[in-house]
DNA sequence: TGGTTTTGATTACAAGTGTAATCGTAAATT
DNA sequence: AATTTACGATTACACTTGTAATCAAAACCA
């Protein structure tokens, strides 16, 4: 596989994908069950396991019968992709204006906000 | 309309609606001059805006034969709902991790550092 | 006044998504 | 061994989205 990964995750394949970036390898009834708080059918589940698989984001090792699943890809990698078109299409860059929103919209806590001061001292 | 808006503003509506936010009221010509630069055919940006008006996410007023159209909604309510949205689905809420991934990939300028410090500094 | 253009309304249509149900086969159970 | 079960694969189906084309009525032009 060459040219940039053009395959988009939906939301509901990223919860899904989320529960396999906190355990993994993971089986199908693995998945479903870490995910029963979502409601969904087990059908579901397996549903965007396949969807994921077809698209590459998640591999799968074959064990007698049945997958176990993993992510192909890393969390940061898919963060900070989201966050970057996140950033474009919302504040067109304008990262200033983000960060003026989510620190405005957000009440901080003084933890939180030492925390944030320290991150920018860091960036110097 | 009463209960919460659960109408979402697609991402081709959205740049729509900044052509909006940026003026109004605008005829659709008006707004597909605006766009032009997005390559899209007239048409699509007719749809575009039908759409907007169905979900009331764009007012208009009648004129003779033709609409001049506005946005329903201010931008600021738009980015702190897809902010929040984005916080929550993306970084399950903590906005520590998400600006955290902001800072980091985006190499910052002394003056946006500044900028956001004194942000900080605001919210105390 | 009859055609031409403009504009909003309606219709089209494939791809992606949410949400499963069904099918076929391999495994487990009785 | 026969039956039930579990699991992955395939199929289903409505809704949304991107991307327009067509239609009907009004307005303008010749």
């Amino acid at each position: 596989m060459v040219h940039s990964m053009t395959n988009r995750v939906s939301e509901s394949e990223k919860i899904v994908l989320e529960a396999l970036w906190q355990e993994s390898p993971l089986s199908s009834q693995e998945v479903v069950d870490r995910l029963k708080h979502s409601g969904w059918n087990e059908k579901t589940v397996k549903t965007f396991l396949n969807r994921l698989v077809k698209k590459n984001i998640v591999s799968y090792k074959k064990e007698g019968r049945r997958y176990f699943y993993s992510p192909a890809v890393a969390k940061e990698d898919i963060l900070s992709e989201e966050s970057s078109g996140f950033l474009n299409r919302v504040f067109q860059g304008d990262i200033k204006a983000l960060l003026a929103t989510f620190v405005d919209n957000k009440q901080l806590s003084k933890a939180e906000l030492d925390y944030l001061k320290q991150l920018l001292d860091e960036q110097k």
